[in-house]
DNA sequence: CAACCATTGTATCAAAGTGATACAATATTA
DNA sequence: TAATATTGTATCACTTTGATACAATGGTTG
């Protein structure tokens, strides 16, 4: 809905119009499932990365992957469409003529900017640690923020992350996704604190664990000291030739 | 993806720009799966049911419900979005000219109709005996076609239909919605074939009465005169007070 | 350094769910 | 009236899931 533009005289030459994307960047770090967030300069006004879909070059996958890699640095990131918002109210002139205004822009708004927009939203799934955010020039703020604590948001973003969050709840037992939140090494409680906020529910630990343990795609590694007073826990890797390997099989398996 | 419309040369001011919808309207009859295509005048190229927004009064779903009721006749029906179409190869000039002249339009096409669109996927399920499929202004044939028997289709639609079915295939289980597609009484061979078309696969007939009468939402009707030298089969009638209460319950229980 | 403690890894039991098979009931046909 | 095809239900073995028990262990504490 942000995005860095060279020359801002040409937005409604170079993208499509009344489309946007919109992306729910998921992270997980020290136990909280975390979104990246854009705050507005000079506002406390909170949004999530987006941008428009150039019209002769991008797919619209292409133009969420170069907005995710404009706003984190990196590449090659899980990301799933969830839904298309496209209610007649998603037209924002003022609230961009606001932000245009706070950010301090001696020219005047784009009026293309003000036209009703559907917008596409995708999540995505990245390990939080090999991220760098980075503002647009509209914004002098972008970062990890928990999900418990979501500020006030522009736009309708508030219901699109609901609506993220519901859809990856619903993929969360289908695909395996959720190991590209996790680091390279992380122990049993860790995956199951990733599980429960993403459930927003408690599990049972034993069975938990057991039926991790039984979809066969974890590597068991060394101990690991938590420095706690009690046993240590195994470290545990998600292991992606077996997962691959099952795949496959599963592919064979299915037909007929 | 091609409306009726009053004036063709308001195109381009009434609707939103580079973005169309495609609906893939499935029924069910004579235990088949059949979706609801037009054929374009004098050619043998069909296609999806599928209109554009109008800018000012309508949200994304509220076009598609314009455009199902104009092609079936019928209101208030179970509609899912089911993905977006963006690739940027989405611009068919050539094809709609060919439409356009195929028609015997005496007047220039619309240039409108010749950009790139991103087009919003939709799967409706209805009651196939209840519509009165209606083509419109540019093609001669509207009605239904098995899914066994899809013909040469315009655009992407091919995919557009394999991906609403795939999508219709995982919600099975999740949602009930599949019985939107059933008359008021059928047997409980009448739904199994329902379930093996959509699943592509054969099921165990008892195992699948017993879980379906374990839903608690099927009502037993009188006796059915199949004609066959066998015994009579019971008619089920859909529940949806019982499907109701089911749902108010669980929404008690899944709060933590 | 030994008793203690919190957490981890695993085993086990009961309940529920699922696949496969058996069999009695019955509407029509011959 | 017997034969036949299909339907409705029961049952058995096997798997999955929820709940509980318990031994193992890394660090803490007196």
């Amino acid at each position: 809905m942000h995005k860095k533009i060279a020359d801002e005289d040409l937005l409604g030459e170079k993208f499509l119009s009344n489309i946007s994307v919109d992306i729910v960047i998921f992270g997980f770090h020290n136990r909280q499932l975390k979104i990246l967030l854009l705050r507005f300069k000079n506002t406390s006004l909170y949004a999530l990365p987006g941008g428009f879909i150039n019209e002769e070059e991008e797919d619209i996958e292409e133009a969420v992957e170069r907005v995710l890699t404009e706003r984190t640095g990196i590449k090659d990131i899980y990301l799933e469409q969830f839904g298309v918002f496209g209610s007649k109210k998603r037209a924002f002139g003022a609230t961009h003529k606001h932000i245009h205004e706070s950010a301090g822009k001696t020219t005047e708004l784009n009026p293309w900017i003000t036209q009703r927009f559907v917008t596409v939203g995708y999540y995505a799934l990245v390990n939080l640690k090999e991220t760098v955010p980075n503002p647009d020039d509209v914004s002098d703020f972008c970062g990890w923020i928990d999900i418990n604590e979501i500020p006030t948001l522009a736009f309708d973003h508030k219901s699109i992350i609901e609506k993220a969050l519901e859809s990856l709840r619903m993929m969360l037992d289908l695909k395996l996704a959720v190991f590209n939140l996790m680091p390279e090494s992380f122990t049993m409680n860790d995956l199951q604190s990733l599980y429960e906020t993403i459930l927003g529910k408690k599990l049972q630990r034993t069975n938990f664990q057991r039926k991790m343990l039984s979809l066969g795609i974890l590597e068991r590694l060394d101990k690991h000291w938590t420095g706690g007073a009690h046993k240590a826990a195994y470290l545990y890797r998600f292991d992606k030739n077996k997962y691959n390997e099952m795949q496959k099989e599963e592919m064979n398996t299915n037909k007929f």
